[in-house]
DNA sequence: AAAGTGACGTTGG
DNA sequence: ACCAACGCCACTT
């Protein structure tokens, strides 16, 4: 599979997770690691930042439950807007968390 | 081909 | 609970 492909895979499931729930860096790596190869968390990160514009990206947090640098603000309301549980600054990961059947 | 890079994860202080 | 130091790994130069 090519990294292009491997982007739209990340990209396809990061619109199903559903609204009100989050999943982490790691566990969209893992969710695909069989079919891609791949498995970097940090791979799905630079991913995000490159091509999560047009996708749910608010609702990918590491897996400490924080929002991506520089997007606090944004994403800490859409997530709230939705009903995302939040336990102060942070996503609630273990009421929150998400990751397909 | 080799070195650089980073929306991460885990661990130890 | 917070942060720094590592570890990691696939992409990019």
């Amino acid at each position: 599979m090519t990294p292009q492909e491997y982007v739209e895979q990340v990209l396809s499931l990061v619109e199903r997770i559903p609204e009100g729930r989050v999943m982490s860096y790691g566990a969209v790596a893992d969710a695909l690691a069989e079919r891609s190869g791949r498995n970097s968390s940090r791979l799905i990160g630079a991913i995000m930042a490159r091509h999560g514009g047009g996708v749910p990206w608010h609702r990918v947090v590491t897996s400490a439950g924080r929002m991506p640098p520089g997007h606090e603000q944004e994403a800490r309301q859409r997530l709230l807007s939705e009903g995302v549980p939040l336990k102060g600054e942070h996503v609630d990961m273990a009421l929150a968390s998400w990751q397909p059947a």
